[in-house]
DNA sequence: TACTATGATGAACTCGGATTCATGTTACTC
DNA sequence: GAGTAACATGAATCCGAGTTCATCATAGTA
């Protein structure tokens, strides 16, 4: 995998992605790469030998969610083709995006404010195709409201709750669950 | 009214207002007080002078928005009254503040982002109690889910749609439309 | 018209955060 | 256990956006 990295670089890598998404999340995207720094106990400059800019280091937190939640999508799938209904599954889904909600909402306002243009193409494609095939199927069995498209989901889920509130999500899935039904 | 303005600051008030709302939207929360001042034609200076600082200026300018949202809704809940079905109006409302959703979206951000905790109470009052009556009147006809609250609707508007495309709008108006209903 | 208080101007200043780089340190190789 | 390339450090620098203020312009007034 990614060798070619010293013991100590790749620890220290790890620990400032994390640091970094704690950090996003607690203080808002304005955090200097200094606060960061600090509470990952490094020095500034070793943010910067692993990632050239700030905007890097965000896309870099962005992405690896992304591929979390594309890596939790594609379970899902799994499931539903192992007999769990698609409905059920798509539900799941959205509680996993709005459970991130701190992170992703902190995040995407992150991404939004920080870089240009941002997109993460590999995982985002991976999730997709999952998400598209837990819709398709639970249309085929009637459970799934016939016209709802990837691209409506994603539309809900943009938006959901900034909130990290556990109440407020609860709620918000209760209201939205009548939009995925027929 | 506003007297003891001399007639071209007042001129000048509205024209940094109006640049103002126009330059955040297009340019999102992170437009310079420069780049703003130039748009309007005027000097930096100016906008210091009615302005005391940029914060300030993005929350006259969301305090404006929400007044507008206020007044639509108090004329909405008089439409009610007035015989209108309660279910409509309310659907009425969440076109209004979707249509101005560039507007929202960047605003509150911009609020967000820059201010510090921002509330304007007076406006925000007044439109959560026209829209409570409104909801209210529709559960009593029995043509709105008994459950909504204003919390949920702020809840699922607050969350509105990003994006400029009128498309995207509609579609998201369509989605939520169940949400609503017994 | 002359007067003055209010308003406008924009170059200069401040300040905080991103970025650099000369220097010191450490993990790997033989 | 040298030797060396990779890595870490953090004070110094750069840069851009917010803010100030000495100066000029003008609306309102007598």
């Amino acid at each position: 995998m990614t060798h070619s990295l010293r013991a100590d670089a790749r620890r220290n890598r790890a620990r400032i992605l994390d640091t970094a998404r704690a950090q996003i999340i607690e203080h808002g995207p304005n955090v200097g790469m200094s606060e960061i720094a600090n509470a990952a106990g490094l020095a500034v400059g070793t943010l910067y030998r692993h990632f050239p800019t700030k905007t890097d280091l965000v896309a870099a937190v962005v992405t690896e969610q992304v591929e979390r939640l594309a890596d939790a999508t594609e379970a899902a799938w799994g499931r539903v083709e192992a007999g769990s209904p698609a409905i059920e599954e798509l539900y799941v889904f959205l509680c996993r995006v709005v459970e991130a909600a701190a992170d992703n909402g902190a995040l995407k306002v992150a991404a939004q404010t920080l870089g240009t243009e941002f997109a993460c193409p590999p995982a985002a494609v991976r999730g997709t195709a999952a998400l598209r095939k837990i819709i398709t199927a639970g249309q085929d069995s009637g459970s799934i409201r016939e016209d709802l498209t990837v691209t409506d989901l994603y539309l809900l889920v943009a938006t959901g709750p900034l909130d990290h509130a556990k109440h407020t999500r609860e709620r918000w899935l209760e209201l939205i669950r009548p939009c995925l039904m027929p």
